[in-house]
DNA sequence: CTTTTAAAGTATCGACACGATACGTTTCGT
DNA sequence: ACGAAACGTATCGTGTCGATACTTTAAAAG
């Protein structure tokens, strides 16, 4: 008898290879490759500290030089706009194009998927994104890859009020939308005490 | 608040990613594209009806063609074996070559992913596995895609008697081994009445 | 205030995945 | 016997990807 993780294993590379090919097939009518995609599905997400090339080459695993190529493209085809960082020279900040954003809503992801799980129940979803969600961490912390969660569940992020969060490590304020997005510093509040 | 399907699916494209990452890594000292890890992976557990080049790239989501140049590849580099078909002179068999089964083995793949589910209960990871195979199974069917189970899971598969099997499609019989490994026909056998 | 060191980003090169298309061979249906 | 379909290969163009080298700016060390 195989071991259970090793089964969830396979079907997480399988349902990954899926998703792969089906961003692939998405992407094909704007010429799009799927590394564009989920490249500008995290810019989508990403907040005022986490929109650069290097937190997205942290993000996506790949190297810099790889994703800068891949943001010169999108920079072309004027899906992305580039400015440069007023208060530090080297950063670059990356925001999505009014057509960056229309190309995403037009993809029209994640319908399928949602159609996928239809007959599962809401306590049964909760549990498997428990399960991977530690895997997932648990891989990242292993390899010393960053977390990349939302500040509400970073233990940086301080909520001093009704909707009123301040980040402890930029001491800067954030909005209640902001605290909604994807952070390169996000370091996960320890709530299992091993 | 977001859907639960959504961050459920945020997930698995997570740990698709860095799996590929793992996987390119893995591959490198080999000097193996992810993509060929794939390949081996798959021709490790592929049955006999099911070890052709057409078979791997519907498995993988890709052309045939596509897959035509990684195999040559990797006959090339003498880790996998072809042989002519002996009754259908179209088809080539694909097997593993002893150094083909020595790189699988000294990747000492899954390790991690075993390490990072330690601390989940296997009642947790079963539920888990079984939510992710139904929505594996489900984005397959709406895409025409083939399953690749396992023979014992397959409603083709005759438990004629123990450790005997038939092939209902085949006629032909299986050995216990056989039944454990991943066929191109595969039909799940329906469980839910819905 | 220099000098050094590090960090962010870009440019270039080679290897190769991937799809599209065309082609050859073998098998099957009529 | 003939045409259609299936399996596989070959070729070509696009673009990812890592490695390396380089520029510019910021921070740290002296």
């Amino acid at each position: 008898m195989k071991n259970q993780a090793l089964i969830l294993l396979d079907t997480v590379e399988r349902l990954g290879n899926l998703l792969r090919v089906g961003l692939r097939q998405a992407g094909v009518n704007q010429g799009l490759q799927p590394i564009h995609l989920q490249a500008l599905l995290y810019l989508n997400e990403a907040n005022r500290y986490s929109n650069t090339p290097q937190a997205l080459a942290e993000y996506l695993g790949l190297t810099k030089g790889t994703v800068s190529q891949s943001l010169l493209l999108l920079a072309r085809r004027r899906l992305i706009a580039r400015h440069a960082d007023e208060k530090d020279g080297r950063v670059v900040r990356l925001t999505l194009t009014d057509k960056g954003k229309e190309v995403l809503k037009d993809l029209g992801l994640a319908n399928a998927w949602r159609d996928a799980l239809q007959t599962a129940s809401p306590a049964r979803l909760g549990s498997a994104t428990k399960v991977l969600k530690e895997a997932l961490a648990a891989l990242q912390a292993k390899n010393g890859h960053r977390s990349f969660g939302v500040c509400v569940t970073c233990r940086h992020n301080l909520h001093i009020g009704p909707r009123s969060y301040v980040c402890g490590l930029t001491k800067e304020k954030l909005s209640s939308r902001e605290v909604g997005r994807i952070c390169r510093e996000h370091s996960p509040v320890e709530e299992n005490a091993a």
